[in-house]
DNA sequence: GATGAATGAGTCTTCATTCAT
DNA sequence: GATGAATGAAGACTCATTCAT
């Protein structure tokens, strides 16, 4: 179905992206880590910045998707949030490249116009929840975009740590960081 | 006093660094903005990644500095942690080409050793607050740095978007927000 | 075949190497000379010591083998030395560059070790020769570095005057030269 | 007398120029090998190029004038000989850079038209000798300029050998050396 | 006169991109 | 379609030269 070389590609691409950076990965780099010639990816890319597009768009859909997978549509924002939350985690896991590469280049000078639009989708996701639970009279009556912040940047930074080994993932610290993130959510 | 040249030099760089990064950021862009010869540069730092590091020490030192500045050593853990997150937003208010760049920077493959120390004492200097605030069962017990994540993370987060006008900043706002992140590491 | 774009720039470097030197030789006018993009060069050679070092191993190689070509392993040491110095200013005649090369580069600070080896076995094979001529007795009782210099030297010199045209090469003053060149080493 | 600054220029400039050529020495280099102010050079000399004419004329004059020195006009060209030979050993034991310059640099594409009129001045001194020799029957009946090859030509490459360390100098082999060299250019 | 900070042209080298095979 | 040789623009950095002090 879809292409051999391209994925090979585009999986090349993600992680040295994710490791350094637009600007620090050249093609010949992603040339050979694909086993391509350095034409080849020219075939299938318009530039080198049409495919870290390219790669950033199939992230965040990635990541959205997942969120959204089993979604509890129950109205229950409790449960709402438990699933988004775990959702994030297990997806960093099985997916350390994507969320490196999303959280390093979201932001970045080089992305298009479809890119941000896919980010903002993402983030719409997240605000139409939280809205709803402040409707509900669940949540704290703050700005959506800032309840996003207090979960999702707590998320980004704990990643990180994680990732970087200075802090040990657990089911018993990410149950405890669920409810801490909860808590800076929820009306108490 | 200080010299003028450098300065400039200095000041035009933390802007680049922040909005495009190490590599995407060039000697001579740096040097046009800051109206300097290129060779200039290099009277003053030895080469590109002696003058990122010259920039993340100063402004990390700068960023604890105004942290530690006033801060209430009566061992009162809820005045400490609102010292703490206000002094932050003052000081992103006041520096947010500083604040970028730290966040931007700090893990960078560029960065030298006493880079990653200066660093590891700004990081320092939170934790040893956190664990006191443990001890004395106000706190979750949680890793310091998950702590940490809690606040610095949504920090970050919400400073991001303050800057990209995604998000208005009020007194009000940060004064929830602050109670919010409070919530998330204290013991309810 | 031999590929025609390294043989392009080989030949472009090895005349302005001879002309201009190591330092003031750059790789642009190298590019220029020999029709082909800067960049192209660093297809064949790693940089620009590699390439002087490639063409210094080349040349030297080559002269060596012309010396040693129907070399008259007689043991007759009038005949060998009649045979070395021809064959020297045959090699002259057909590879100025070369000849100039060698001259211009041997010592050179950025030599390596395969060039210094390359040119001691050059070095080598007059050595010996010379050492028979004096063990038969034949030659003067005087370290044979000493004798090369009489006769290399005398070359090197005289090579540079017909290039530069203030002396007219001739048989005739060859056969001369040659014979004052052997009247300088011989037992008389 | 002559001015100090301009002294200490000369002399850095003349080791340098010698050791590593002309493209390879700096005006940096040169000033603080002189400690003197990079500005200062140009004080005293228009520009890197006429620096290094400014030596060149001033060695090759130096060198010129050590030969002149109580040279035997008596007409005896074997004294004569006997005089330039050792005259050149003993200037270049005690002037090891100026003979090293000299030999480097003659033919450099920087020396301008000055700086060629002293060395054939420099060359013109030796034809003479050289002619006075052959009319009087004593030296082959070869173009002068080969027959000063045969003597110079030897001298630079033993010159260097000395320098190098290839070969050891003593009183008995410069004695046996001029005589091999007095053996190549006269009749015998 | 002397200095050295400042400069920008020029160095080596890399790399995104093209194109003939 | 796939390749990788070829290119030249651009990057980090150096250096001859100038000029304000």
């Amino acid at each position: 179905m879809s292409n051999n070389k391209e994925d090979a590609i585009l999986e090349a691409a993600m992680e040295l992206f994710a490791r350094r950076g637009y600007d620090g990965t050249t093609i010949p780099m992603i040339a050979e880590k694909a086993k391509v010639g350095a034409g080849t990816i020219y075939r299938y890319f318009e530039n080198k910045e049409a495919l870290i597009n390219s790669l950033f768009i199939r992230s965040v859909t990635k990541f959205l998707k997942t969120l959204k997978n089993q979604f509890p549509e129950t109205g229950d924002i409790r449960a709402q949030f438990n699933h988004i939350f775990y959702r994030m985690f297990n997806f960093a896991q099985q997916n350390p490249f994507d969320l490196h590469f999303i959280n390093a280049h979201t932001g970045g000078y080089y992305l298009d116009q479809a890119s941000k639009e896919v980010f903002n989708e993402f983030f719409s996701f997240l605000t139409t929840i939280i809205d709803e639970g402040k409707e509900q009279g669940t949540l704290r009556s703050l700005p959506s975009k800032s309840l996003i912040c207090l979960v999702y940047g707590t998320f980004i930074n704990l990643f990180k740590m994680f990732e970087s080994g200075d802090l040990e993932k657990s089911q018993e610290l990410l149950k405890n960081i669920e409810e801490a993130c909860w808590d800076a959510i929820r009306i108490i």
